[in-house]
DNA sequence: GGCAATTTTTACCATTTGGTAAAGACACGA
DNA sequence: TCGTGTCTTTACCAAATGGTAAAAATTGCC
C-alpha cells in the first residue's frame, strides 16, 4: 500500500487515485453508501477489488475522501458571495451558479444528499468545521444588506435554505423532474427564469 | 405465509403487520432500501426475522408495501387544491401542509427522497402513473389563475418544485438544518413565515 | 377439552461482500 | 542487465445477509 506518510505519488498512483475516485463518485451517487460495493467500483474503475485496495484502506476511505474533497468545490459558490458587491445581483449569481452546479455535478449533489439524508454520519465534523462558519459568515452579510436596506428585510438563513432546496432540486430528484416535464428541450434555462424571478421579487420591494 | 388471496386478516395479522411497516419505514427511511437489514427490522418490530418473513414476501415486498401506501399521504395535499378556492390562499395553504408534512412525518419524507435520488427503481411505474396525471391537471389549474389574472404569471411546473423542495428540504437535509440553526427554540414557525413571504411576494404584483 | 388452522421459533443455507496474504509482473535507476 | 521497490493478480476467508424448512407453540372455534 502507497504510505500515507509519502512525499511523491508516483503518476501511476495518480492516475489510479483518480480513476478509483471518479468511479465511487458514480456508484456512491448512484446507490448510495451501503447500497455500493467494492466490485462495482472495481469494475467501473477497470482495476481488481485488491488492487483497490491497495490505493485505499477501505471502502470507507474512499467515501470519505470524496466528501472531503466535494467540500469545497460545494462551498466555493458561497464563499465567492462578495459582501462589497450589488446585493441583488450577488444572491442572483449564487442562485445561478448553484443552479449550474446541479446541472454540471449532479452525481456530486446526491453524493451529499444522500450522506446528509442519512444523517451525515460521515460528514457531521466537516459541516461543523466548515460549513457552519462560512454559513454564520455569510448570513452576517445578508443581513448588513437588509438593515441597509438594500434587500427586502427576511431571516438570511431561511434564504439560503430555500437557495440550495430549489437549486440541488433538480439534481437530487432528476428522476421525478424528468417524467413530470418531460421533454421539454431546455428545462434548465425554465428553471433559471423562474427561479430569478422568484429571488427578485422576494428580495426588491 | 397468510395467503395473499384471504379475505379477512385476523386481528394478530393486523396488528403484526402495522408493526413491521412501522418498524420499516424507521429503518429504511434511516440507512436506505440497500442499507437497511431484515434484522434491523426484525428487532424494531420485536418480531423474529423468519417471523417476519411470514407476513411479507421480503424485503423488496415490505419496502414497495410501504411506497405505495405513502403515496396517497403524499399526493393528498396537492389533490385538497381547491381550482374554485381563492388562488393566493389556495397555494399558499398547499405550501403550509407540506411543510406541516414535513415537520409530522419526516420519516415519510426521508423513505421519499431516497427512492428518488436512486432513480425511482421501485416507484417509476407509481410517478407516471399516480403523479403525473395530478400535476399535470393541477399546473393547468395553477396556469388558469394566472390567465384570469388573479396570480403573477411565472412557470406553474416550477412553481411546484419550488414547493415541495422548500418544504421537504426541512426533513430531508434535517442533519445540516440542525447543524446551521443550532438551538433556534422554534425554526418551524420560521420556515413557515419565510415561506409565506416568499410565495406572496412571487405571486402578487 | 379437543382439534384444526394460524403463528412463532429453531436450525439452517447460499450468496454477497469487505477485506487479506502472498506470489507474480512490472518499472526503472545503477 | 540486474535488482529493488512498485504495482497487480490469484486464491482465499470470515462475517453479514436474505431467505427457507420444518418442528413447536399458540389461538380460536365446536
Amino acid at each position: 500500500m502507497p504510505d500515507g506518510t509519502d512525499k511523491k505519488p508516483s503518476r501511476i498512483q495518480q492516475r489510479n487515485r483518480r480513476r478509483i475516485l471518479d468511479a465511487a463518485l458514480d456508484v456512491f451517487s448512484k446507490h448510495g453508501y451501503r447500497g455500493a460495493t467494492l466490485d462495482q467500483i472495481a469494475e467501473a474503475a477497470g482495476l481488481s477489488k485488491p488492487n483497490i485496495l491497495y490505493y485505499f484502506d477501505g471502502k470507507e476511505e474512499i467515501h470519505v475522501t470524496l466528501l472531503n474533497q466535494l467540500m469545497e468545490t460545494w462551498l466555493d459558490p458561497l464563499v465567492t458571495l462578495d459582501p462589497d458587491g450589488d446585493p441583488l445581483q450577488e444572491i442572483l449569481g449564487y442562485v445561478q451558479r448553484k443552479l449550474d452546479m446541479a446541472r454540471d455535478l449532479p452525481r456530486e449533489s446526491r453524493l451529499f444528499a444522500g450522506e446528509i439524508l442519512q444523517g451525515a454520519p460521515r460528514m457531521a465534523p466537516h459541516l461543523v468545521a466548515g460549513l457552519q462558519p462560512l454559513f454564520d459568515e455569510k448570513c452576517a452579510v445578508i443581513r448588513a444588506w437588509m438593515e441597509s436596506g438594500a434587500l427586502t428585510a427576511v431571516d438570511p438563513r431561511h434564504l439560503i435554505f430555500s437557495i440550495w432546496a430549489t437549486t440541488q432540486h433538480y439534481a437530487d430528484f432528476e428522476a421525478q423532474v424528468q417524467v413530470l416535464l418531460r421533454d421539454d428541450p431546455d428545462s434548465h434555462a425554465g428553471a433559471a427564469r423562474y427561479l430569478e424571478t422568484m429571488f427578485t421579487k422576494l428580495l426588491t420591494p
